[in-house]
DNA sequence: GAGCCGTGGAA
DNA sequence: TTTCCAAGGCT
């Protein structure tokens, strides 16, 4: 955020006043926004137990990691236990990473489970133990990105962000643009419009993006949104353009079956309910296609999450 | 920047 | 049954 007067120079004549410059502040259209979003919210929030007081910055940080890709219904149960177990970053720091992947579960993409880890050795390390404050010390995490730094910073810590998650996206797409859904990747223009957007003052800047997100997640939903329930239904871009549909090109359907993904996951399934070492033998049988098999292993020994051991066992990773 | 990285519920 | 989608990050 760089202040818009930067003319400090004592030699300098001051310009001539612009009246017709934009003043920087949002403009009439978005605050409307705020304010019935925001009633919304205090309406419908769901009770979630990362927004409790008591879950603190570890909670809000460990809910983001989990909720990256992973419906909230599928979270909550693996949160509630990892928080039982690991109510510090230092408690899950001193564990081995292994054990970080085993109790991630069926949550899906491992590879966060061993971020966090890394994260909370970081966080012990570096930062005596406590979740950083700043945005900068948060994206240079591991498995924190330019979304997970700004919520945690946000819902955490109060601070003013712009929190651009897929719901956010979705409702600022709609909601002011106009189209039915943000492009595949975070344009700077959508950067810029949530900045425009964030209320000054930071604690009802942190709500507003809790707000904001929790309409995409519950009403202004992917598919089947739900006008009539929605707060700015009246002031909807997208809903007044006669809701358009989707024109350019169709978003990457991902497909599932037969890929590499699916057998480094029934690999690692085998290997988060074994206790000791697993032999060759109990990984071969998980997938019959010998090349593709051993590529995955590969790959799940690359990115750390499983140890290779003498005579072709394996386990969850010691270190 | 496109492709890759899991999993399961709902439509 | 198939398709789509769910609070992204990393290379």
């Amino acid at each position: 955020m760089t202040a818009p007067t930067q003319n400090t120079a004592p030699s300098m004549p001051a310009p001539a006043p612009t009246p017709s410059e934009p003043a920087p502040v949002a403009p009439r259209a978005h605050q409307d926004l705020h304010t019935p979003v925001l009633g919304w919210f205090a309406q419908h929030a769901r009770d979630l137990p990362w927004r409790r007081q008591e879950a603190g910055p570890w909670g809000v940080m460990v809910s983001e990691f989990m909720l990256q890709q992973t419906p909230v219904s599928r979270v909550l149960p693996v949160y509630e236990q990892w928080m039982a177990r690991w109510p510090r970053p230092a408690d899950l720091a001193a564990e081995a990473p292994g054990e970080a992947v085993r109790a991630w579960g069926r949550l899906g993409y491992p590879r966060r489970a061993l971020r966090l880890h890394g994260a909370a050795v970081a966080i012990t390390e570096r930062h005596g133990g406590d979740v950083p404050t700043q945005h900068a010390q948060l994206l240079a995490l591991p498995g924190i990105g330019e979304y997970t730094a700004a919520a945690v910073a946000s819902f955490a810590y109060g601070q003013r962000h712009a929190v651009l998650d897929t719901n956010v996206r979705r409702v600022l797409a709609r909601a002011v643009t106009g189209v039915q859904y943000p492009p595949n990747a975070t344009t700077a223009a959508e950067r810029k419009l949530a900045r425009a957007l964030l209320p000054e003052d930071p604690g009802t800047a942190a709500r507003w993006a809790a707000a904001s997100m929790e309409l995409g997640a519950l009403v202004c939903t992917a598919k089947n949104e739900n006008c009539a329930r929605c707060p700015v239904a009246s002031q909807c871009a997208w809903r007044l353009a006669g809701k358009p549909e989707h024109d350019g090109p169709a978003r990457r359907g991902q497909t599932y079956a037969g890929t590499d993904r699916q057998v480094r996951g029934k690999l690692l399934a085998v290997l988060r309910e074994a206790t000791g070492p697993v032999p060759q033998a109990a990984l071969d049988r998980v997938w019959h296609e010998p090349v593709q098999r051993a590529r995955a292993l590969d790959g799940l020994v690359a990115d750390g999450l499983v140890e290779p051991l003498a005579h072709g066992a394996y386990r969850l990773p010691l270190t």
